[in-house]
DNA sequence: ATCATGCTTAGCCATATTGCTAAGTAATCC
DNA sequence: GGATTACTTAGCAATATGGCTAAGCATGAT
């Protein structure tokens, strides 16, 4: 089902640093050359190839050279799969929370019961 | 507001590793002493205690020492600060793609103003 | 008191990451 | 054709990361 199953531990990396996060924003508005992605850095424009091309490997952007120019454009549908891993968390942690509940529950009404049996 | 601010750096940087994955999602489901999550791992104690100061230092999750055991549980509020930025991208790109279809939409509107006059 | 348990500290090794500069290549402009 | 532009490649330095072993140190059991 999964094509391209996008690795979560490339995918998590290349979210890790700032400049990467920052780059991927910028792409998120629309697509933009190298250079452009560059300027805001204030990096040399080799670290900054460096970044695309782990954002790249991670599937989170692709680019497109033409001419002597590489456009690079999100890939937006990969970030899915780094919310669908935090949404399992989070379904992991609610189940176990109701689980909690239930159980709390459970050891109210055996209480109230015995409160309604003078024997107890 | 934020009394806490999670570092989104070290919070991608702690996710960015299966094991600590598989850590944090074992604690998902309820509280263990460090020995329980070192066992799956099959990896040295001074390994695994080195992940979990990862978790920690990105209050993925806190620990507490109790006689010779430290018990370990995890921290899911802080796992929304990294849903958060996932979801102010995917509304960047919204943004975005919802300003191309107006755009093009106004295209077309254009386009069938010219069909209406012969003249064009 | 002794011993086993459960971390904890210290330190080492290999590799990865993040930045740089210098020099190269290919496309466009004049 | 020659200069300029926009990357690209190669390679280096500093630090971070992820693993280990060996030894230390409390706590709990006998």
């Amino acid at each position: 089902m999964a094509k391209h199953d996008p690795d979560l531990t490339l995918l998590f990396q290349a979210l890790s640093d700032p400049t990467r996060r920052a780059m991927l924003s910028r792409l998120m508005e629309g697509p933009a050359p190298v250079s452009v992605l560059a300027e805001p850095t204030g990096m040399a424009l080799p670290t900054v190839m460096r970044h695309l091309s782990v954002l790249e490997e991670a599937r989170l952007i692709e680019t497109e050279k033409t001419g002597r120019t590489r456009l690079c454009r999100a890939r937006p549908a990969t970030l899915q799969a780094a919310t669908a891993w935090l949404d399992d968390q989070r379904r992991i942690w609610e189940a176990r929370t109701d689980r909690l509940e239930a159980f709390l529950a459970t050891m109210q009404d055996e209480e109230t019961s015995d409160e309604d049996r003078p024997d107890a």
